[in-house]
Order: C-alpha cells, then sequence, then structure tokens
DNA sequence: TCTTTAACGGGACTGTGGTTCCGTTAGCTG
DNA sequence: CAGCTAACGGAACCACAGTCCCGTTAAAGA
C-alpha cells in the first residue's frame, strides 16, 4: 500500500523486467534502423521483442519516451578512444571514428532516426544532448594535453573543438548532402586544429 | 484523351489552383511549427487551407510529397545578402543570418521539422538539399571574392567554406544542444575564415 | 461567350495504431 | 519455499488518418 512512487519496472526490475526491456530496446533499435523514426510503431517493436504489446506502451507510453530511454541505454556503451601524439592526430582519429558511424548503415539510419526523433520532442532533445555530452566528454581530454603541450592557447574551450571537429560531419549527414567520404574528415579535424591554434576557442582573443 | 502526362495541377495550373496551392503550402508550414514533423497530418493541413481533404491527399499524396513541396517553394524565395569588405566580415554577416533564422521560434521550429522529415524520407532529403545548395551558392561570392582579393589561397572550395560557417550552428541547433548565441555565430564565422586563409579548403594543400 | 473537362470538395467507408480489461506469470521478501 | 503482488501479455475495443465515390466548380481554349 505505500506509494512506490512511480513508474512500472522500478520496484522489480530484475529478472524478466529487465530482459523484456532489454529486448525491447533492441527491437526498437532494429524498427528505427529498417522503418526510421516517422515509421515506427510500438506495436512492431513489441512484435520484434516477442513482448506483449501492452507492455511496451504501459513501460514507455510513447516512442518519444523509447527512444529516450534507448539513448540513455547507448550513452552506457562506452568507445574506445586512441591516442596519437598530437592534436591534429587525435582530432583526426575522432572524425574518423564520427565518420565511419555516420556512414555505416546501421549506425548511420540508427542516428538520423534519433535526430529525428529528438527534433520533434523536447524529453528526446534532452536525452539526445546528455549522450552526446558523454561522447564529447570522452575527447576532451585530447584538447586538454594540448593546451598543456603549449600547442593551443590555454583557456582553449576544449569540448567546443571536439564539437567543431563533428559538425560538418553531420552538417553534410544531416542537412547538405552529398558523401561522408575521408576528405571531409580529415579537413575537418585540420579545420579545428588550425581554429584552436590560432585561438579561436580561447575567451580573450585579442592580443 | 491525349495523354496528359502527369501530376493534377500541371494542366491547369492557374487560378483556384494556384491559390489553394498557396493556401496549403502556408497551412503546411503552420502545421509543422506548431506540431512539428511527427505530428502532422494531411486532414489537418486541408481544415487550415480550408481546401478539401481529398484535394490536400491527390495533389501531394504524403507528408513527404507536401515538404518537398514546400521546400521548393522556399528555394524561390531569395533572402537579400550583405557583403562587406572582408571575408571575415562576411562570413560574420552570413554567421548571424543563419543564427537568426534558427533562433526565431518560428523559422527555427519550421527548420528543425523539414530536417526531421528529411531524415526519414530520401525525396525529401533531395529537396532539403537542393534548397540548401541554393542558399549556399548565393554566398559562395564572397569567398570567391576573398581569392580574388588574395586573402585565401587560389582553388579555395567556396561552398565548402560557406558550408563549414553554417555546420557549428546546425550541430548545436540539432544535435549537441545549448544557446544559439551571438558568441557561436561569431566563433562560427571567424573559424572558417582562419582554416580558409591557412589552405584547408583548397585541394593541394602541401607547399 | 460557350464548351469541355481538370481540379476541387463533401461525405461515407476502412484499416490500423493505440487503449482498456482482466487473467497469468514470476520477482522479491520473510 | 510460500505468499503477495508487480509486471507481463492476449484479446476485444475505439478513434481517426487515409481512401474512395461522385456531384460541383471554374480554368483553358475556341
Amino acid at each position: 500500500m505505500a506509494a512506490d512512487g512511480g513508474e512500472p519496472g522500478t520496484v522489480r526490475p530484475g529478472g524478466r523486467t529487465a530482459r523484456v526491456r532489454a529486448a525491447v530496446l533492441r527491437a526498437a533499435e532494429d524498427a528505427l534502423i529498417e522503418k526510421g523514426f516517422a515509421g515506427l510503431d510500438l506495436a512492431d517493436v513489441a512484435r520484434r521483442a516477442e513482448a506483449g504489446k501492452t507492455t511496451v506502451y504501459r513501460r514507455w507510453g510513447t516512442v518519444a519516451g523509447l527512444v529516450a530511454d534507448l539513448l540513455q541505454d547507448m550513452a552506457e556503451r562506452s568507445v574506445p578512444r586512441t591516442e596519437t601524439g598530437s592534436l591534429r592526430g587525435d582530432l583526426a582519429a575522432n572524425a574518423r571514428l564520427v565518420r565511419e558511424t555516420l556512414a555505416d548503415p546501421r549506425q548511420g539510419a540508427l542516428f538520423k532516426a534519433l535526430i529525428a526523433a529528438a527534433a520533434g520532442e523536447e524529453r528526446t532533445a534532452a536525452a539526445l544532448h546528455r549522450f552526446y555530452g558523454t561522447r564529447i566528454a570522452e575527447w576532451a581530454p585530447v584538447v586538454e594535453r594540448a593546451v598543456e603541450r603549449g600547442e593551443v592557447p590555454a583557456g582553449t574551450d576544449a569540448a567546443e573543438v571536439i564539437r567543431a571537429v563533428s559538425a560538418p560531419l553531420y552538417y553534410r549527414f544531416l542537412v547538405g548532402g552529398g558523401p561522408l567520404d575521408e576528405e571531409l574528415a580529415t579537413r575537418a579535424a585540420e579545420a579545428a586544429a588550425v581554429a584552436a591554434r590560432a585561438g579561436v576557442y580561447a575567451p580573450a582573443d585579442t592580443p
């Protein structure tokens, strides 16, 4: 009788509940990849996950809720980061990683669907921002190292430099169109490195 | 009996047909702004446009088709471009324009919806790419002038420089989250200018 | 101005995504 | 390991987006 406080799945999160959650998130991923965000219906997700339609609606309610949960799950899976000796090399490695992710048919389709979902729902957008926050934070240290080495000015906004590498790739991916080729990736890394060295991402730029 | 070849609206495009098209596109814009791409239904658009539901379904068929038509219509409305004396100034002006567009509640919501729509439909994506192709082409001359003035190396990819200005703004708008403030805009313009001057957007970079 | 027929639009119809009801299964606690 | 009940899941139900039918309106061309 004590108020359990909230959502289903919070009181008995183990065993079956966890299994169903994993199956549904996996199914949602597949469905998003195949049909895209617009073509997603929760009944189809339930079928793929071999779960009851009711269960999916009760636990996640809407497509937005399901996608938000999927994003949180994805954020927890960390991707290893390489480290070369120079800022340029590190940024190039990051650009290559991002390019490969977006160019991959499955991953690319998934990210497109996730971003489309976030464009329409504030809650999903927040989850997406958190996801990218963690991803960016994982790479920020390469810029901080560069600051320590004296390659770029002190006070440089590390996260912003990493974002500057991704930006042209996402721009072409979502907005401009055209192939996500390696040239674009190396160019993005170089542009970010050059700008960072010039102090564009440091606060007081005036000499 | 002669085969008219195609879509409704092509044989008698004047008068009523044109009026209905304009009203429907306007209504679609409003609906996209208010409800977003996911929440769009053609019956609602028809109601807003005071047109028959049948008409909308017959002429545009799907949400994707309607959005594609809207994008073509938008591409035809040209936006004036200012011109300062320096590349940095011109890019800053462009960045300011893009920032204001995306930060504006109505325009921003519209673009978000359009991009979300394009993420899920190849045909809509093609229309979106055409739209941005014209927008970018309108600004490319400022880079070409800079080449003539010797500010940036010959062979610099003008369109790519313009895209480099927009990229960080769109990245934050769609992916990363956070305020679309003026600092971001000026930073984007400066980074692009610095990189362009360094020859990042010119083919053979080796000295 | 008159004729032809393209295009519009009201209203009935249908398929399916989403909701509700209620019986069944299996986590958690003692 | 037994009882309590959270959480699952099948099936009937419902609302509404999208389709179809057919009469009405008004472009285009003579």
